[in-house]
RNA sequence: GGCCUGAUGGCGGAGCGGUUACGCACCGGAUUGCAAAUCCGUGAAGCCCGGUUCGACUCCGGGUCAGGCCUCCA
């Protein structure tokens, strides 16, 4: 079993060779922690996440090494620790925190290394240092640049030209600028911003070369598969190779710098493009206090990867109710244990092929449905385990199937429920019709399904409660 | 102006040059004290115009529409 990728320099689906199997590297570009992670942040999240367990179950779960960056040096910061009168380090630990644990509820691993800019400050100024030796920046006024015009692959990875740029260019030209498109490795800092000393006074880094730097200090060049949005690929993803690149010139090597190149596509909300001045915005720290991190996660797997993804109401009922049948498939075999297994060659061949997750959902639906209809007990244990396993690659259905119809219930109501439900199954056991309807009415009116079976009853909090907690109303 | 995506059934969304995607919803049947769930089944598509082909949703050309990037941005 092979992965391929669309490689986004190359512009087709390539086969996926690592450099070394047994050190498989991935680098996704991360936040930057001044505020909370909108839906669309989080898409390239869990995208990857994909990814990493893919290349995990591929090559071995200590073979695969994944960083995403968490920039913490950032003109926004300073702004917003300016504005609450606070160090930088106040505001960027605690949305990193909060960064973190949003995206633990939406299923996502940790990655291996989550290289922070302010630790790295000494690799960004040696791969200044290297790319200034080589001749391809230079210093000007406190700022260092990079000479676009040095490097005569720039614009290969956005498929343009210098030419074509500067006849639509929009960029300011700043005085010290040789070209319009150099852009800033080193920048000075204004007294009570943050400052690093360095050989062209104090400052701090550009934006682009905290990434190709934290790459080459922390996974060594070239690195496997470079990701990130769509949005990325110019200027920053450009520039991360101009930067990468250059530095290795120094003693005549060019070992290249990202392997293969993976970029999502991008999310509107319904319909259009998330923006503060549309006021449409949606945080995934407000997302999930009303929709289950499962769903979102499920919902932003829907689509391939590559492709947009419109984020409605509708997009999250419909998801919603996909993870319940499945779900409820899990409850009803709860009591049919499950074989620790790895996941099952077809699941992995459809997320092979560029991560197909919406193959590898028509996979998870053939497995429920090899579970509901296996014929004995040992094709429902072999239904169930490859179903788990298969789950466990997307990072799915891993929750506890009684837990995922009951969120939401606190104890006092569950104890309830639960006394009602019992009373209810010793009227039917009585064969006592009006008493088990009367208790199912009064369920009812609790906003609680009941299920009957042949060993008892279950029950769910009924999806018109779901859809009061806002699920139609243009999450 | 330059670069780049996408357009599939009521909705979401894949593969594929000739055969069922899958899911959600709907409808019919089975089952069920009731209900839910489940199972079986039906219906439903390929923006427009050309071209290639025995045959195109799938390839090629043109057009239309929608969106993204070129400036901080996943």
């Amino acid at each position: 079993m092979k992965l391929h990728i669309y490689d986004t320099l190359r512009r087709e689906k390539v086969g996926f060779e690592p450099q070394n199997p047994e050190r498989v590297t991935l680098y996704v570009c991360g936040p930057t922690v001044y505020s909370f992670a909108h839906i669309g942040n989080a898409r390239p999240v869990v995208v990857f996440d994909v990814l990493f367990r893919l290349l995990r179950a591929l090559y071995g779960e200590h073979h695969v090494i994944y960083a995403r960056n968490i920039t913490d040096v950032d003109d926004k910061i300073n702004k917003a620790a300016f504005d609450q009168g606070v160090e930088i380090d106040v505001i960027t630990n605690h949305f990193a925190d909060i960064y973190n644990a949003d995206m633990a509820t939406l299923g996502a691993l940790r990655p291996t290394l989550e290289p922070r800019v302010t630790h790295n400050i000494d690799a960004i100024l040696a791969q200044i240092a290297a790319i200034l030796a080589n001749g391809h920046a230079y210093a000007e006024q406190g700022h260092v640049l990079f000479d676009v015009e040095s490097f005569k692959a720039y614009g290969a990875l956005s498929r343009r030209s210098l030419d074509d740029m500067i006849a639509g260019s929009r960029v300011e030209v700043a005085p010290y600028k040789r070209n319009p498109h150099d852009f800033v490795l080193w920048k000075p800092s204004k007294p009570g911003e943050p400052a690093w000393d360095s050989p062209w006074g104090p400052g701090r880094p550009g934006w682009h070369i905290e990434c190709s730097a934290m790459i080459e200090a922390n996974l060594g060049l070239p690195i496997d598969i470079h990701g990130g949005g769509h949005d990325l690929i110019f200027p920053h993803h450009e520039n991360e190779i101009a930067q990468g690149l250059c530095a290795q010139h120094a003693h005549g090597q060019d070992s290249g710098y990202a392997r293969y190149w993976m970029h999502n596509g991008f999310l509107t909300f319904e319909g259009d493009k998330m923006s503060k001045s549309l006021g449409n915005v949606k945080l995934v720290h407000d997302l999930i206090e009303q929709v289950p991190g499962e769903v979102i996660r499920a919902a932003l797997l829907s689509a391939h990867y590559r492709g947009p993804l419109d984020w409605t109401g509708e997009l999250i009922a419909q998801t919603q109710s996909r993870l319940d049948g499945m779900y409820g498939t899990l409850r009803k075999f709860a009591a049919v244990p499950g074989r620790d297994e790895a996941a099952a060659p077809a699941i992995l061949e459809v997320l092979c092929d560029d991560l197909n997750t919406p193959r590898a959902f028509a996979e998870l639906s053939a497995l429920a449905k090899a579970l509901e209809t296996a014929a004995d007990d040992e094709a429902r244990i072999a239904a169930k385990s490859r179903l788990l396993a298969a789950g466990r690659v997307l990072g799915l259905l891993q929750g506890d199937p009684e837990a995922w119809f009951r969120g939401g219930v606190d104890e006092d109501l569950k104890a309830k429920i639960d006394a009602l439900v019992a009373e209810r199954v010793a009227a039917r056991t009585a064969k006592n019709w009006p008493d088990a309807d009367r208790i199912r009415k009064a369920l009812d009116d609790l906003g609680v399904d009941v299920m009957d079976s042949a060993t008892g009853a279950t029950w769910k909090l009924k999806a018109a409660e779901t859809e009061d907690r806002g699920l139609s109303h243009g999450l």
